[in-house]
RNA sequence: GCGAAAGUGGCGGAACCGGUAGACGCGCUGGAUUUAGGAUCCAGUGGGCUUUGCCCGUGAGAGUUCGAGUCUCUCCUUUCGCACCA
């Protein structure tokens, strides 16, 4: 009967029931609380790597915890199937990238069945399928009607030999990355959302978003960047024109000594024609990447432009520099410099030789070390005639109204988050559904001649081939019947994420995008996924969620209740990596130890959402531990069947083990269910097995304890492990299948205790042990405290000032 | 450059609300068993010492407290994000 552990017997025999029984099949049901459990969905690259597992496993747990509570869990799978890699090997293996995504498709989804996740995979949805991105199409051209979409020049990285756009990632140092030319910036004619517009709500629901970490609400916070200040004029002297600038710093306006322009900037660009010095700096500055941590790191360098701006309060002539660290998209791109009080300002000012003049002095008397650096922080104002000595809102207030009575300025609010730029000028994307004609301009395409399909038959040598197809781009205008050309740029993929956990609850749905099954669903209750999609993601997810609502298909206004942000997997401390050659293939480990000992492993190594290092020892502990608990389900199953009556009067060790098994049971209930900490609840279900292997299993009553022991051992393992959870349940003597089975209740009358051990200090170190009864009063606690012959020796010779006594913790003693 | 985190034994980590530092696992050492290897089981395992016990110890330095890995400040190191990678 016994039987040595075979994990992939077992994983085929606990597989075969769930699909058989259809166990992950999720029905809306008004009666019952709905638990909708995603992971961020993955990018088919070809096979699943360590993080893809981390991640989903995490969500099965999660998923089949709540089940157990009895909720009504969703827990879907996809594929985030359009994207740039596709392209790249279609160019590496001359195989199209609809062809090699759908074959990593296939082959990853089985991937993710040998796993044991327990998804519904009747709802599976991949991004390329038109019955996808007809919908994100459609919406678009909503959005268009609505002008929450807009068209305007934006830059591009362009490589020149190769004609083509290039990605932030394919700009190595500055050059292009298959022919090391060096990149050159473009304004090309892109499309863009105005999430501009949703900043305000974006920002302020975040407030009310508890379930979030405050990391990842403080960086979506700072990337929406909300500041208040003024944006005011400095004229440009002898001309009819002024340069506009925002600061969030108007008390320092009397210390600015000179105006910086983006070289991308107008009044620059204008000025490049008369002067050969100018036109050279803005065509350095052109050969700049476009991404903001290379501009912000770049050496600050800039040329005066010859020309005069005229300070609004005093008058003075400044002069008008560009500058390579200021930015065309962030406020009016161009910037007043106060270089005594920003750090950027003074370093550019100390390379050119520019006056630092201090305004602003600290507030309480220290002095400002100007030759170190800049003075940053808000003080009180000097140098700066009638508003000198006022503080940081007086000056604000001052100075923005005198500017405004002026007609020089005016309060303005301000992000730092800009328009989404979704316009990319690849194959492998959905069509934006927009017809470009020479007499209407930029026309949406028509409900009924949507979805505009993308061709899978294409060859690619690097550009987009839809830029040499005409049976794609050659179009009729929808308005005028006229000759017109289709968009061949395609979404960012970015579009196809940010809404794809909508679309779970009614991926059939021919005929509409959404349907009342989402109001049933969504919120996500829990969203997984990894850090590095903090922002960018999670900000566009939430910003699509509040156009599905503002569109009245979905009713709620954010999209994932709780995140669980999940951390890297590395190996020998660094981030695993083909270059590296430090890859853990989790084929490799399934084939060899099964699925449950890889789901065992990564859940027991670290807490989820630190880093994880991967260790293959660790990973044999795992299946040493399953073997181990194996066998002992075996060894007591053997037996024959346990008698079904708890014992009349259970003995003290019986006692014991009961208390030490529910402890764990509410030990571990919570660290699933509330603190996600899944490696102490492990942790915690390892030492419940030891302590189970050393017990009797002979008597009866031992018999009785050591059944129950391991029923809930069982129970508690499931989400993690759920095919050894699965066999072994049959084998305690189950007919029903522990999937289905509810999380144990802790049984209270077995954690009681009569007495407690108490830790005893002197002066806060350790000095003895006590054991009281459990309800001691105070005074006989300290009594028992100052008897211990070990604290004796430290206290007797002094005199006790304070006894504190921190009840079912410690006593200290402070002499 | 800006923004956000993290630093605890030989290693991964635990210590949840400021209260016994090192749970659990890996590795290592010794023993049992075995023809051998492997597997398994038992014991030990932060450093030091004058070893019933004491001293030191959570990246570095200061501070608050009866008591700090945990709170505050400064610094160092590492990781992540920065808008066309997903």
């Amino acid at each position: 009967m016994q039987r040595r552990y075979q994990p992939h017997e077992v994983e085929a025999e606990a597989r075969e029931y769930w699909e058989t029984h259809r166990s992950f099949r999720a029905i809306e049901d008004d009666d019952r609380e709905k638990f909708y459990c995603l992971s961020m969905f993955p990018y088919p690259s070809g096979r699943l790597h360590v993080g893809h597992v981390r991640n989903y496993t995490i969500g099965d747990v999660i998923s089949r915890y709540q089940r157990m509570q009895g909720r009504n869990v969703l827990q879907p799978m996809g594929w985030d199937a359009f994207g740039l890699p596709a392209e790249n090997a279609a160019i590496a293996n001359d195989v199209p990238p609809a062809q090699w995504t759908r074959s990593n498709i296939a082959y990853m989804r089985d991937q993710l069945r040998r796993l044991g996740f327990g998804y519904d995979w009747e709802r599976e949805l991949a991004t390329c399928d038109p019955t996808y991105y007809r919908w994100e199409q459609w919406l678009f051209t909503r959005l268009l009607r609505k002008d929450l979409v807009y068209k305007r020049e934006a830059p591009v990285n362009w490589c020149p030999t190769d004609r083509t756009v290039l990605a932030n990632e394919q700009v190595i140092e500055g050059r292009c990355w298959r022919c090391d030319t060096p990149v050159e910036r473009r304004e090309i004619p892109q499309w863009f959302m105005r999430i501009t517009r949703y900043a305000d709500e974006l920002l302020e629901e975040l407030e009310r978003l508890p379930g979030w970490p405050e990391a990842v609400r403080t960086m979506q916070r700072n990337w929406i960047g909300r500041s208040k200040g003024v944006e005011l004029q400095f004229p440009v002297v002898g001309e009819d024109a002024s340069l506009s600038v925002y600061t969030t710093r108007p008390d320092t306006l009397m210390g600015v000594t000179c105006v910086a322009l983006a070289a991308e900037h107008p009044v620059a660009v204008r000025h490049a024609a008369d002067s050969a010095r100018v036109a050279a700096f803005l065509e350095e500055c052109r050969h700049a990447q476009v991404s903001e941590a290379a501009m912000e790191t770049m050496e600050k360098k800039g040329v005066e432009l010859g020309i005069r701006a005229r300070h609004p309060i005093t008058g003075e002539e400044l002069p008008v520099w560009v500058a390579n660290f200021v930015l065309m998209e962030y406020g009016t791109g161009s910037v007043m410099s106060v270089p005594a009080h920003d750090q950027r300002d003074w370093e550019f000012a100390r390379r050119y030789g520019l006056p630092v003049r201090q305004v602003i002095a600290p507030a309480d008397d220290g002095e400002a070390d100007l030759e170190a650096g800049a003075y940053t922080e808000k003080g009180l104002l000097v140098n700066s005639g009638r508003f000198d000595g006022l503080d940081f809102a007086g000056a604000f207030e001052a100075i923005a109204s005198q500017l405004e009575a002026e007609g020089l300025g005016r309060r303005r609010v301000n992000y730092r988050l800009r328009d989404w730029g979704v316009s990319r000028q690849r194959y492998w994307g959905a069509p934006i559904p927009v017809i470009n004609c020479a007499r209407c301009g930029a026309v949406p395409v028509p409900d009924e001649d949507l979805p505009v399909v993308l061709p899978e038959d294409v060859e690619l040598d690097g550009g987009s081939p839809l830029k040499r197809m005409p049976e794609f781009y050659r179009a009729t205008c929808p308005e005028c019947g006229g000759e017109a050309e289709r968009e061949t740029d395609t979404f960012d993929t970015f579009m196809e994420s940010s809404w794809y956990f909508a679309r779970y609850a009614s991926p059939d749905n021919e005929a509409a995008m959404l349907d009342r099954r989402a109001d049933y669903w969504l919120p996500v209750d829990q969203y997984i996924g990894g850090v590095e999609h903090a922002i960018l993601h999670l900000l566009y997810a939430r910003f699509f969620q509040k156009l599905l609502r503002d569109e009245g298909l979905s009713r709620a206004g954010e999209p994932f209740r709780n995140l669980l942000t999940q951390g890297m997997v590395l190996k020998d401390g660094a981030k695993m990596s083909k270059s590296k050659g430090n890859t853990v293939d989790p084929e490799d480990l399934i084939q060899r130890y099964g699925a449950d000992t890889v789901r065992l492993f990564i859940m027991f190594a670290a807490p989820p959402e630190q880093t994880l290092e991967w260790s293959d020892s660790a990973v044999e502990g795992a299946y040493r531990f399953l073997r181990r608990l194996w066998n002992l389900v075996q060894e007591h199953a053997a037996k024959g069947a346990a008698p079904a009556v708890p014992p009349a009067r259970p003995g003290a060790e019986q006692q014991a083990l009961r208390r030490q098994l529910h402890e764990t049971l509410r030990k571990v209930g919570d660290d699933m269910g509330r603190r996600h900490t899944f490696n102490t609840a492990i942790a915690a279900v390892m030492e419940l097995v030891n302590a189970l292997g050393r017990a009797p299993d002979e008597a009866d009553d031992d018999r009785v304890v050591m059944q129950e022991a391991l029923e809930l051992t069982v129970l508690m393992l499931s989400p993690i492990v759920p095919h050894v959870c699965h066999v072994l349940w049959h084998v305690l003597g189950h007919e029903d299948a522990v999937v289905d089975r509810p999380w144990p209740q802790v049984d209270e009358s077995a954690l009681r205790r009569d007495s407690i051990e108490l830790v005893v200090q002197v002066n806060g170190k350790l000095r003895g042990r006590i054991e009281v009864p459990a309800d001691a009063a105070r005074e006989r606690i300290e009594e028992a405290a100052l008897a211990d012959a070990n604290v004796q020796r430290f206290v007797a010779d002094k005199s006790v000032r304070r006894v504190i006594v921190v009840p079912g913790k410690l006593v200290n003693v402070v002499v």
